[in-house]
DNA sequence: GGTTTTATAGTACAGCGGTACGATGATCAG
DNA sequence: CTGATCATCGTACCGCTGTACTATAAAACC
């Protein structure tokens, strides 16, 4: 049920996804949802720990030799394909919802910086780079923000991909 | 009238700011408003070109020199201050309503990379830097990465501006 | 077997928000 | 002076949306 709220909020946008739409996509009942859902602050939240769960799974599978893993985990992060573009879409709306939602703003963020800054931080320790926790920063901005490029059009996947290989070339 | 949305879009979000709301914070009548902007659409339509035209002030009076205006104008993207933070926030509101709103995503974003991409290319070019392109675009999507995570509070703002201080020598 | 819980649906109410219609003073053209 | 346009306001309507109340079949439990 929270896969239909996601593909409602992709399509019309998260602030029109009301219990009557999201109740139509998924072919149910208006109070089915709200039975599972009492209030729309917790509709509203259990599209995001969906969200949450589907990015969390794009970093599953990486490979253990450090370096490609390093290459893999941010290439993990930029949205390649039309389905996790959506998916960026939605999570991006839901960041911007969290600027003003209280209730949102103290869930934890998945594309937030702070669950992969530490493991690419220890990675880049490893293989030697200096200053791994600064260099983990930089690395980890220039993906989300090419990734934003890219969910609003301004790029094409190549040339993001290119842009974050020459980079890693380089930190490597 | 658009700096009183804008004020009221950084606080109640931008989906919130409804006639009844901008009229409220302007000190005006519900229907002044919507003399100036006969619909909604005209209405958030008029708060981004404000937007816009607050963003593009902050890329006003750089230094000549090239070298250092590379420096201040990639520092112009991050939001140092509050002023800025907020400004960024009602604008990555606005991004995030051009997924689903195509009357918004007709419009061109300020933020967006397309404006300043050519002129740090050709900046980055004068300087000798090979690849400028390549080097423009990931500079930029750096800076809007770490301006991201300043506006969600992922990042203190002396950590962003050393994290672009040290790409920047390693560029340069 | 009876009772409680679960999963589903219909309907109704109250509030909010966009929009339309009409009215009033001010300013300006002829 | 008079008509017209501009700037401003109050009110009202209609639709949408969150939420509550109620009902019913199935399943589970004692």
């Amino acid at each position: 049920m929270s896969a239909a709220l996601v593909r409602c909020a992709r399509v019309r946008g998260l602030h029109h996804c009301g219990f009557r739409e999201v109740a139509a996509e998924a072919g149910v009942s208006v109070n089915l949802v709200q039975y599972y859902f009492p209030t729309k602050e917790a509709l509203l939240l259990g599209g995001l720990v969906h969200v949450r769960g589907l990015i969390s799974e794009r970093f599953a599978g990486l490979p253990t030799e450090p370096r490609a893993r390093v290459r893999s985990l941010l290439e993990s992060v930029l949205p390649t394909d039309e389905a996790s573009t959506d998916l960026y879409r939605v999570h991006a709306a839901y960041a911007a919802l969290a600027f003003t939602d209280p209730a949102l703003a103290a869930q934890p963020h998945a594309a937030g910086p702070d669950e992969l800054r530490p493991v690419l931080s220890g990675l880049l320790d490893e293989l030697g780079v200096p200053e791994p926790d600064l260099t983990a920063t930089s690395l980890l901005a220039m993906c989300t923000g090419l990734a934003a490029y890219l969910t609003s059009g301004f790029l094409a996947t190549d040339d993001a991909v290119r842009a974050l290989h020459a980079e890693l070339d380089r930190v490597l």
